[in-house]
DNA sequence: TTGTAGGCGTTATCAT
DNA sequence: ATGATAACGCCTACAA
């Protein structure tokens, strides 16, 4: 009856050297003659040996292995950032594991735990949902604690500490720079819609109440909506609270899509009467009709920098890294907006 | 100095016990006297022990965890079954390994080996790109050889062979139905549109043309056409082929997004003058206007399905586990049909 | 350049 | 019910 699984012993059996030796060739050591390589190697190929993950995990404590922690998986934002991510790691050969944590303290910390527990060589958390909202430090504490074990990467999303580094969208200065284009095009009264409180949908909410402020445009408190994050919740929404507006920034582009249906239900032109623009310029907004303008966060930027940051901290252990990196948004003009 | 991690040993030594006892409270074994258990377990808690995976999956050869394989995850329809998926995995316990292998048969045996390579306790394929398009049936035989170590379980593709499982939609009888009804309705000219030749197109396409067949409308070649699987490239297609249509079934809501586009563009009406619908009533079928009507093939229990028979399979050890289920599809009626 | 032997942290099989 | 000990497969000083 034939072995199962064949392991190091096998090897040096077979081509008549010690373990030792078979370990080296398989690592590419140098201290092995050119002949003996060779005979190692032609059994390896010949029987197709691959070392066994776990023991080599057991004694150097990693698997080649990346932690992705995203909130949901079933978001165009997201999954285009986890496919960015996937596609550059497996470039350095490291492999993904992937862990939906849901939007809750209670699943970030469990899935997080988990992801540890596998003893992961860094844990890359994607959204700003992973920073918290701000006013309280201590629902990122678990981050802090995970970056004791290993290097943390977020992206999308400030948290402070030791051993986790950043990547984020200047998301103040874009919301700021297309408020002001549409005030310079005669809008007064524009709304702007988020679905959450999270640290990117603060920082855009900034960057609108400083063009209206530097614009010294009043600024009126009904024109902050927070909405769900569906096209047909939004779209109801506006119908029924009866606030007048003239142009729309939107946290996402289902928002945006959600307002643009509902200036097409009530025969409000776009974008003449009211100008849209959303945001992560995802396919959503080529869909709809006009298509969408709406600010494109270069989210493949962003994952290439995280992880050319954390290649250089576990591979080449570079201290001294920067925490944060800002990566600038770019408009995208299409039809919902006449600049 | 403190030890950096804690082990068996050292929970041992502190509760005055072997390491053996220790390993059964952690692993639950009933053998262990109440007295005990509590003792050590306060020990643990106390310190927070937890098991070295790789020591583990050392031993008993499984770290509890699944194989997820995706061709893109960028993509509405792979997104949202990871999401079923990793949630209902999560539920048994399991943790998920992603690989990204693209629609090339190299990236998928790569990432086949890849994920292999990490002794999973089972592998999922996600997308009947990995059925092949049953003109070589070579082309699946990594699948085969991966069934030969771990379980293989395909999410809406069919593929033949020992210890492989598949859940597949009814395809055929989803287009044929709709096609029926577009008949029904007077439409005669019906083009259908697909970007692959994989498994789940080739089901579609058969029930077209049966209910052509079956309804003596002439099958016209030219009503069958291949496109580049996005919005504009579809408009643009349909805009300069010159080929007159009433209806369209498209296998993707991109594609079937994108013949609203040309029917808006050219002013035609939808759905009076063409009705059209598309696949896997994806989020983007809202988007645009009039709403996309779509089949939907009920991703999430397909996934519930196949998550159910994984661990039939590995934890069971169920044998004589049906090789196929057929889960079928459903009609979504929205603004681009008029039945 | 090559080989020997100890350690990585569990689980499981024996005794006791 | 509990403890000692041998796997599990690899890496790596250290020795030769």
């Amino acid at each position: 009856m034939k072995k199962e699984v064949i392991n190091i012993y096998d090897i040096a059996e077979m081509a008549k050297v010690s373990i030792a030796t078979v370990s080296r060739v398989v690592n590419g050591s140098d201290k092995v003659s050119e002949k003996t390589r060779k005979k190692v190697m032609a059994v390896i190929e010949e029987v197709g040996y691959t070392p066994n993950v776990f023991a080599q995990g057991l004694g150097l404590n990693t698997m080649h292995t990346i932690g992705l922690l995203v909130p949901t998986i079933s978001d165009l934002y997201m999954s285009s950032a986890v496919y960015y991510l996937e596609e550059k790691l497996a470039k350095y050969g490291y492999d993904c594991i992937l862990g939906c944590s849901g939007f809750e303290l209670e699943g970030k910390q469990r899935q997080t735990d988990m992801i540890l527990s596998k003893h992961v060589d860094a844990l890359i958390l994607v959204g700003s949902t992973y920073a918290g909202n701000g006013e309280r430090v201590e629902d990122t504490d678990y981050i802090r604690e995970a970056a004791e074990q290993v290097p943390v990467f977020v992206v999308n999303g400030n948290v402070q500490g030791e051993n986790v580094f950043v990547t984020v969208n200047d998301d103040v200065k874009a919301v700021y720079d297309v408020t002001v284009q549409m005030i310079e095009h005669g809008h007064e009264r524009i709304l702007f819609l988020t679905d959450s409180q999270s640290y990117s949908a603060i920082k855009k909410r900034m960057g609108y109440e400083k063009a209206l402020e530097d614009h010294r445009i009043p600024f009126r408190p009904e024109l902050e909506m927070h909405v769900e994050n569906t096209v047909h919740a939004v779209r109801d929404l506006l119908q029924n609270c009866n606030v007048a507006f003239d142009a729309v920034i939107a946290s996402n582009d289902e928002i945006a899509v959600g307002a643009l249906k509902y200036a097409s239900k009530k025969g409000i032109l776009v974008p003449d009467e009211i100008a849209i623009v959303g945001y992560n310029n995802s396919s959503i907004g080529i869909a709809c009709e006009p298509e969408l303008t709406s600010i494109d966060n270069h989210i493949e930027q962003i994952c290439h920098e995280t992880v050319e940051r954390l290649i250089a901290v576990i591979e080449r252990k570079e201290k001294n890294l920067e925490h944060k990196i800002v990566i600038p948004c770019e408009l995208v003009k299409r039809g919902t907006t006449d600049f």
